[in-house]
DNA sequence: GTCTATAGTAGGATAGAC
DNA sequence: GTCTATCCTACTATAGAC
């Protein structure tokens, strides 16, 4: 059935990518990992980078679906780094942020990546963007942190962090561990008393005129 | 002359991952870039993998060297902003950051490309590092932040950011200056009377008990 | 050390049988 | 829709002339 290999195919561009990278990658590879023939990638995607961003495509709008009511429900910081974690592990199970990670390698070189992987960064930068908005909200952390920005920053990292994995495995486990140590200082300020918070957002708002 | 070639070869492949990627270089497109025969690829280094392995080694060295100097000057993390984006910019401009992360990406699915790769990041998490204890001895976000895991978290970061920024210049660039405002909550902190930090500082240790 | 030439392999893409 | 067969290109790597 002509639906069942387009969707082995995805699959396969998937696992062929996690397994080779991006500098591996085949129209070969791929009809290996999917079990079907090599010529079925060229009839049904025209070609290889269009097939990698069918399948960047569908990957990634699946997984966000499935985080999306888990986001949704996030309420504090500490809720937020729970799922955060969760979400990253899952993911990194899954091979996902590799995919996401091969693919913008690849995509710096070829425009045809470009869209794609923008496209699939971006609905995880929604998401974040989104949670954080809703956690952020009243805590003199909004008053310093850009938002949008920070939800692009910390989007951007998880690829790095992913890459940095593959290289030394101990040392992306530690800085994944500080920045979620990090985080107490921003949980520490949101507990301070009213007085204290409020001293300390005239602070933040005066550093920043004096910045400009 | 060899050492004329051999560098030749360097700057080439250096050159080639930065124009093609890791996914698009190879023995000819680096002889190429460094206007040599292909031949001598093999001859010099005798592979692909093994050239870049040497150019990555040879490239961070020689760009960690030359901000040692500028690093060490660095006395407050306002100094440490300055610098870290004119190192920023400049590793950018220079095309080192996307080498870097090209060879990692190459590297997730090359084993012989791991310990270069790992090497190289390393020199920057050193220097991050010890730049890194030396701003942030005494404030109270040294007793929240693991500073080796720190420096390690920024470093995959610039990688992510990288190559986030080839798909989405301004969403990279609203990611950086995200990052940079950041520090402006730190230097808040480090402004607070001695009270108010004694407080802070006493907060955050209840914090990382009870985390415990 | 450097070049030419070439063997051998892998990949993109298409034509045509089924 | 799927498979086989095939063309062409580009690659790694080496042998051998200079």
């Amino acid at each position: 059935m002509s639906t069942d290999t387009r969707q082995r195919l995805l699959d396969g561009a998937l696992a062929a990518v996690r397994h080779h990278g991006v500098a591996g990658v085949s129209a070969r590879t791929i009809a290996a990992a999917a079990g079907v023939n090599q010529a079925l990638v060229f009839y049904h995607f025209g070609s290889v980078d269009e097939l990698l961003a069918a399948a960047c495509d569908a990957a990634t709008s699946a997984r966000v679906e499935a985080y999306a009511t888990q986001l949704q429900a996030v309420r504090s910081l500490r809720d937020l780094l729970d799922v955060g974690r969760r979400l990253h592990e899952e993911e990194r199970r899954l091979g996902n942020v590799m995919v996401l990670a091969q693919l913008l390698a690849g995509a710096q070189s070829e425009p045809r990546l470009v869209e794609p992987t923008a496209r699939a960064l971006g609905l995880w930068v929604e998401q974040i963007e989104a949670t954080l908005t809703r956690v952020l909200a009243g805590s003199p952390v909004a008053e310093v942190a850009d938002i949008p920005g920070l939800a692009r920053a910390v989007s951007a990292a998880f690829v790095g962090l992913e890459l940095y994995e593959g290289v030394d495995a101990d040392g992306a486990r530690w800085a994944l561990g500080a920045l979620e140590q990090l985080a107490v200082l921003v949980e520490v300020v949101d507990d301070l008393g009213q007085v204290a918070q409020r001293a300390l957002k005239a602070k933040v708002r005066r550093k920043r005129v004096v910045k400009r």
